[in-house]
DNA sequence: TATTGTTTGTGAATGTGAGTACAAATATCA
DNA sequence: TGATATTTGTACTCACATTCACAAACAATA
């Protein structure tokens, strides 16, 4: 079920598994750190990013050296060239364009939203169904038709953005596949079926609100 | 563990810790449960639900153990029943109110979204601090004053979806809790620093799109 | 009633992740 | 140079979470 990734560390030929909340915590990590470069900051020590992140400084720098040694004992973490080695790790250097599927409330919030940039991704286009919707422009983009999302192949695009109602979120995922989509962030409430090698990750806005009263 | 009245629940309850991984699936029980009590299903079994969810059996049923016996063996779950259990754990029956904060293009969506009733959630009032914002109507709703945000305790409104910048996300997050706000629901790229007697929970769309490319 | 097949609930085993503690490395300053 | 302060990287330990395995409970049927 998990996906499972081993890198080489030295000559050892010694294997780790990189652990799923290790992944989970370095888009953290290279958010935070892209600010402190934007503020001309060099160094940052794993205290005082743990201060910002609300985490444990072991924790981070576990995480961090299991891609490596980063840091400089008595010092830190150099900024800049740590966002380096995180964007490279997570493949996020350079653009990675990304489609959106659902040109409804959610989606156009998404296609006008800046905050991709971070991380290098783009909306590179947008589908719908709807006639209406067919043809119109959001921003500098307009609406393609959502049966012709095999031209995805042809563009490259691997990255899928769905934002389209629940009901319609597993024949679109079916078509992503199909047009030779990589990863799916899902923003239906709908649990997808799509085959090992693509990876999803879902975000129910609703249920996670539904947590709150338990601990109130 | 016996046959659980409404008391025994909440014995239960403080005997047992309940993994915090637990209470973040128990909405996912209650959506896909409302689902087939809508669909007129009477019964179902850890196996078809873990089906569904793509989970395995034991974990549903031990998740469910956690607060009482409520199937039937060689039956399975009683899907009416269950989902009431399930809404008087995570004290979801009964109406709750939230406030939104942030009436810009993620906010209006939000506002609009009918998919927060499943869990009995209503956007009770929108707060923008733009004064181009406030007093327009978003559907029924008149936006209101931020600087008003203490009516929240007359209200009695203790829920807060965070959808404003990351720089102002902070600030607004103090303002909350000033006005007696127990949970937040934070839209916005940003760790929250509140007293600990209050739960956020954070949700960073762009953030969950930056481990994608990792596993493709 | 006895038998067969199904499913729950749960103790035990396993697996995964987080926290602790400390040696090694580096900077600073007397 | 030597002493002190800081911080990383990591082995070890502990805590939490998942999965397994099976007895107990129930339905259906002969
Ligand atoms: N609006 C929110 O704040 C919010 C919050 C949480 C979750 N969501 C979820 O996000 C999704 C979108 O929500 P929304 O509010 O934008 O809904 P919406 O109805 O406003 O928009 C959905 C859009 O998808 C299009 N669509 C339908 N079927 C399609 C298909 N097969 N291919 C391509 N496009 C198709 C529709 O034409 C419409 O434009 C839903 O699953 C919803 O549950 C929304
Ligand atoms: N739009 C998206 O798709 C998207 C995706 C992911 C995350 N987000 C995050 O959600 C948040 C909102 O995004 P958006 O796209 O709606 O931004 P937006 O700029 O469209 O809207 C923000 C709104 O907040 C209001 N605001 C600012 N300061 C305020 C304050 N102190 N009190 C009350 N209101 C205040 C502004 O007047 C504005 O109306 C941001 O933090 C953004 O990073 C948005």
């Amino acid at each position: 079920m998990n996906v499972s990734t081993n890198i080489k560390i030295d000559e050892d030929m010694k294997y780790h598994k990189i652990p799923d909340e290790t992944i989970r915590r370095m888009p953290m990590y290279l958010r935070a750190l892209s600010l402190l470069e934007q503020d001309a900051c060099q160094t940052i020590s794993s205290r005082q990013l743990a201060q910002q992140l609300h985490l444990n400084p072991p924790q981070i720098r576990k995480d961090l050296s299991y891609f490596g040694a980063f840091g400089k004992r008595g010092i830190g973490y150099p900024v800049q060239s740590t966002v380096q080695q995180i964007r490279k790790i997570l493949k996020l250097d350079g653009t990675q364009s990304a489609a959106l599927i659902g040109a409804g409330r959610l989606g156009t919030a998404i296609a006008a939203y800046p905050g991709f940039s971070v991380f290098g991704f783009e909306v590179a286009s947008i589908f719908d169904i709807a006639p209406k919707k067919i043809g119109k422009k959001i921003g500098a983009m307009t609406v393609e038709d959502a049966a012709d999302l095999d031209t995805l192949k042809k563009r490259k695009i691997r990255l899928a953005i769905l934002a389209v109602p629940a009901e319609a979120a597993q024949s679109c995922a079916e078509a992503l596949v199909q047009a030779g989509v990589k990863g799916i962030l899902n923003l239906s409430p709908s649990c997808l079926a799509v085959p090992r090698r693509v990876k999803v990750v879902t975000i129910d806005i609703a249920m996670a609100l539904g947590v709150l009263p338990y601990y109130m």
